[in-house]
DNA sequence: CACAGCTACGTCAACGATGACGGTCAACGT
DNA sequence: ACGTTGACCGTCATCGTTGACGTAGCTGTG
């Protein structure tokens, strides 16, 4: 802005004002300011501006995870469409280990952001706390935090898996085999709950041997489930926990010749389960409506919400397509 | 930090020391700024830090256009990769549109990153020589820029559909409908123009009613496909020009009952080509290690590389699964 | 004992921009 | 002729942090 300046002959004041579009400075003035400025190709450096304008950046973090497919598309959808309503921009990065996420977020924090979207990852989201002091307001996605207080958008894992047994259970299903990532992941937890009071209700003890969970990849669910159908008293159904897993069981069935005769539930839709033989049953969530969600809220809090932090609980609908419905 | 200061009762330049570990400051005063800098819950504004400690932000704008599946999450996967090696914050951001990645650009540009990694979206990037020229590298991937000289990481798409169409030549195929997006993408073109190279060097004459370019989603590209079939006379074969067009196109050759006549072949690979019936034959080009080059590219600029700008091509792969090798 | 050399601090200006406030000058009213 | 007004523009401090440089006090040395 000085070397704007000084070609022109003014203050940086002036460039500053004609920049802002505040008046106060003649028509002759303010081109010849414009002219130079394209000229040398300038670019205002918003760091310094919001540094003295005070805390309002206009950009909101986005932390995610990065696991599955399809999920991740589908939110940032969610989330910049109502970022781009408001003309916020969407910094989004990725928080693959839970090191990584506390490095993200704190690097997104210390950039100031007006506002946290955290999808989280990690064991322990105290430090967030500090944001929170601080009044950047923090939302989380997917699952809740732990060991801190805040807004979450959930989508009501337990009943999904709960449906989803229950599916199975209705159509004859007693032994039902179960894949999935993580168990310390909220959603894996709840899905498995779901599963469990599904058994319970239908009077069916569980069966541990049946539950291969920690299958992080397609490949190693596909390990799993190559395992559970090779057991000498094999499940005639699976449930698969995320649409990875789904993944990895379906290319394990087909291996075996077994698609259409083990009945297959995956949480989470996927492209193209219309088109695999047969066609995959799944619970579905509207993710894209989760990110818009969680976006929403979060901007709320940015102009002022006050209210206490909100847990929001968004639906599931399971969607027969054909590889649920096969009977033992 | 002047909080911090004052209650230690130190002077505030004492406690940038110790939070950046740069020592002259004593053991027992650093713990005790240590302790209340956490019990305040402080985090280093690093707008101002990097302000005051020019320009170098540890930070990388990706734009991206987000159409597509897959694609975006083996593109970030790779970038990444290269950006925790040297411990660099990726910002990712949408540019959905041609004027959003204007704004997109403008805005990582005017917060400071270092390097800016584009895949293309609009029919100008001239605008970009201003950054250029103050010293931020910008490196282009999947597509070229327009109206800008920068380093660019390509796919060899022209290889890509030559090998495609010649393939399917080579099973007897000489009606060959094709689908695809924007004909003002420069990988559909190339892609086409692959495809028209492998026509004429077999000497058959390209037939424009079999190109259906402008189909952005699956749908459109359902419908595309289902026109095409239901022709007079019906190409034998289809190739697909990406990954949503091939979904699009498998789907209206199940429903038309015409999947084990009809040829097909994707240009992009996806998850669950190989489950479906038939599976599906892609040229695949390796998208992850495209984001890899791609940042290592930039990370070279980054750190004054200032030999001309490259354009690095990589090669592509074909993927025969049984969906392309149908005869007519 | 004078002096160099070190440790452990502090002071000041600067990064690039903007808010608050003040000044100049022409036009205008009375 | 003189005060008032408003358009136009400049000065200065400031946002939070760090680099350059200064200084006080202590230790060791010849």
């Amino acid at each position: 802005m000085k070397d704007i300046a000084d070609r022109v002959g003014v203050s940086i004041k002036s460039v500053s004002r004609v920049l802002n579009g505040e008046g106060g400075v003649s028509p002759a003035t303010a081109q010849r300011i414009l002219d130079i400025a394209s000229e040398v190709g300038f670019r205002r450096n918003d760091l310094a501006r919001d540094l003295r304008r005070g805390h309002r950046t206009g950009t909101i973090g986005l932390a995610l995870r990065r696991s599955s497919t399809r999920f991740y598309d589908d939110l940032i959808r969610g989330v910049e469409e109502i970022a781009e309503e408001r003309g916020a921009l969407v910094l989004t990065a990725g928080s693959r280990s839970a090191e990584r996420e506390r490095e993200t977020l704190l690097a997104l924090s210390s950039r100031r952001v007006d506002g946290l979207l955290v999808e989280p990852n990690g064991p322990d989201h105290s430090f967030l706390s500090a944001e929170q002091a601080m009044g950047t307001p923090v939302v989380f996605v997917d699952r809740p935090p732990s060991r801190l207080t805040a807004d979450t958008i959930l989508s009501d894992d337990f009943a999904g898996g709960r449906a989803a047994t229950a599916h199975l259970v209705a159509h004859g299903h007693r032994r039902i085999g179960v894949i999935g990532a993580l168990p310390d992941l909220h959603t894996v937890r709840e899905r498995l709950r779901g599963h469990e009071a599904a058994l319970a209700e239908a009077g069916i003890a569980p069966d541990e041997r049946l539950v291969r969970l920690n299958r992080e990849t397609a490949d190693q669910a596909h390990a799993a489930a190559a395992e559970l159908l090779a057991a000498v008293d094999p499940p005639t159904a699976l449930f698969t926990l995320n649409n990875v897993c789904t993944i990895g069981a379906a290319r394990a069935l087909r291996e075996a010749g077994r698609e259409s005769r083990v009945a297959l539930i995956g949480f989470d839709d996927f492209d193209l389960a219309d088109l695999l033989t047969p066609p995959v049953t799944v619970v579905a969530h509207d993710v894209t409506e989760m990110g818009r969600q969680a976006a929403r809220l979060l901007f709320a809090r940015i102009d002022g919400y006050a209210e206490p932090p909100q847990r929001i609980v968004l639906p599931v609908e399971l969607i027969a397509r054909g590889s649920g419905e096969i009977e033992p």
